[in-house]
RNA sequence: GGCGCCUUCGUCAAGCGGUUAAGACACCGCCCUUUCACGGCGGGUUCAUGGGUUCGAAUCCCAUAGGCGUCACCA
């Protein structure tokens, strides 16, 4: 590729930031990142008056720079082809809708919607393509003076080359055709004056000299209408990629009620960044080798164009998890700690500021349960073994065990033993529970369990040794005597 | 409904006319651990169906089926 590589995310800032477009991001910052002098540019499209919302669009900010996909022109940054807010671009786009005008490639269309949809209505019932029957394709003056007699206000249509084939490259599906007629004369700005997004999408990648167009493949319909747009307007068509669709495991569209779908959840959840981006590159792209995790600059390394997949891919939480806690591995406990304590205070575990010691002891704590744990917010789920005092053992198997004529015996004598011990820790602690069972001559199973239950209400978890030491001794003989007084 | 895209293990996927059809996640089993997790080892009727082309097809062609997208004065 001789030509500079210059590439674009284009996001209307209508909602959270979605995990699809976060990959759709990525693409283009990894093509981008991957070339000398490859250029990302964002965009932000927010001619939908209704639904844009600076939230919206802060929100997708920064979620671009959590995840690490920088910027080198756009919208705060600026660049040499601002504004670059779409909204900021209407004489621009005003100048060119005037252009098509002139030139006769265009024409008010002075249909209501009503009108419009009833049209579809009427065809779509026939079995034909629903597109606008051109109405207004050839007004008269006297025509055009009735309805602004009525006080209606115009809209302007494209007028569409008839009996085309139009053609484009896209890098992932190859060469793509379709028949203008199935396009028909589309709205390019609305009656208010703005732009719709197929006409403002062409004159701004046209003018900010985009060289190839990474999107989701909901947009290859919509290609062949910018296509025409750019021959009319007399523009260099770039090169497009349309990459598939992100699906949830029901096979449709990613939604709510495939729980999260933000790029701002899952970071909320705990999730890190470097992991999302790795899960996300490996979806719909995969290496040349057998590789699975990838930090951000081996993506940009490995990454390619060429071995990006054709068919859609289902969100598979699952290996997200594997590869999150994959980089969990890597972070120090403190670190981890710290990423869970947000999740402890909003639980109610925890109310605000922790003193050196009770900071230095939940990271202890961490150290035990850190293996255990895919993401931050999973700390959750073995909160009330460090908080919790108050233990109920509710199930049914462990009351079993607690019913064992052999379970008092065994707390005594681990309570003598226990109360005795020097250093207070998980190297001291670990030889009483060999010690019992061997004074006790009965299985390690009969004494690990009536001591986990007893102390952790649970029949399953970390290593128990170092729980009780991270407890400490006062701790672990209330939570004994709650469950099991002697 | 029209147009378009897609179809290899449950999931992500490698594969580019000749392979025992990789690998990863998940799952199952075993080991480690007197628990669980981590880790290690091992396991599994996967090329949607039907026709071609070819000595030979997961790979090429054509149908059919299914999935998805799109047909807005939303992007």
């Amino acid at each position: 590729m001789s030509e500079q590589i210059r590439v674009r995310f284009a996001p209307s800032p209508t909602g959270p930031f979605h995990i699809g477009g976060a990959r759709s991001a990525l693409f283009n910052w990894l093509l981008a990142r991957k070339y000398p002098n490859g250029k990302f540019v964002l965009r932000i499209e927010d001619t939908d008056r209704v639904r844009s919302s600076k939230e919206s669009e802060e929100n997708i900010k920064e979620s671009l720079k959590w995840l690490g996909l920088d910027w080198d022109e756009g919208v705060d940054v600026g660049g040499d082809y601002g504004p670059y807010h779409q909204m900021e671009r209407l004489d621009i786009y005003k100048k060119y809708a005037q252009q098509l005008l002139d030139e006769g490639k265009a024409y008010y269309c002075y249909c209501t919607e009503e009108e419009i949809a009833a049209e579809r209505k009427a065809l779509m019932a026939e079995n034909k393509m629903p597109i606008y029957q051109g109405h207004c394709r050839h007004l008269t003056a006297e025509q055009i003076e009735a309805y602004k007699a009525e006080g209606r206000k115009p809209t302007i249509r494209f007028r569409t080359p008839e009996n085309k084939t139009v053609e484009f490259e896209d890098m992932v599906r190859g060469h793509m055709q379709f028949d203008s007629n199935g396009v028909g004369d589309f709205v390019i700005v609305k009656a208010d004056g703005i732009p719709v997004y197929n006409f403002a999408v062409v004159i701004d990648d046209a003018l900010m000299k985009i060289s190839h167009v990474i999107r989701a493949e909901e947009h290859l319909s919509n290609t062949p209408r910018q296509v025409v747009l750019y021959d009319a307007l007399g523009f260099n068509v770039p090169t497009f990629a349309h990459i598939s669709l992100i699906l949830g495991k029901d096979h449709s569209k990613m939604s709510k009620r495939h729980g999260a779908t933000s790029v701002e959840q899952y970071k909320n959840l705990g999730y890190l960044p470097e992991a999302i981006v790795n899960f996300l590159a490996l979806l719909g792209w995969a290496p040349q080798n057998e590789q699975e995790i990838f930090s951000i600059d081996e993506l940009v390394k490995a990454f390619s164009m060429d071995h990006v997949a054709k068919n859609p891919a289902v969100f598979d939480i699952d290996k997200l998890n594997w590869l999150n806690a994959q980089y969990m591995k890597k972070l120090s406990t403190e670190k981890i700690t710290m990423m869970a304590i947000p999740h402890l205070v909003a639980k109610g575990y925890l109310n605000g500021a922790l003193s050196t010691a009770e900071m230095a002891q939940l990271v202890r704590f961490t150290e035990i349960i850190r293996d255990h744990l895919s993401y931050g917010a999973q700390f959750l789920e073995f909160a009330d073994l460090y908080f919790n005092d108050d233990i109920v053992v509710k199930d049914d198997e462990a009351q079993k065990v607690l019913a064992d004529e052999t379970a008092p015996a065994v707390i005594k004598l681990f309570k003598e033993k226990l109360d005795s011990v020097e250093d207070f820790d998980a190297a001291h602690i670990q030889p009483i529970f060999k010690q019992v069972t061997k004074e006790l001559k009965v299985g390690g199973k009969k004494v690990y369990m009536p001591l986990r239950i007893t102390i952790t209400g649970q029949m399953h978890g970390p290593d128990l040794a170092g729980i009780i030491e991270v407890l400490g001794r006062d701790r672990v003989f209330k939570r004994i005597d709650k469950v099991m007084p002697l």
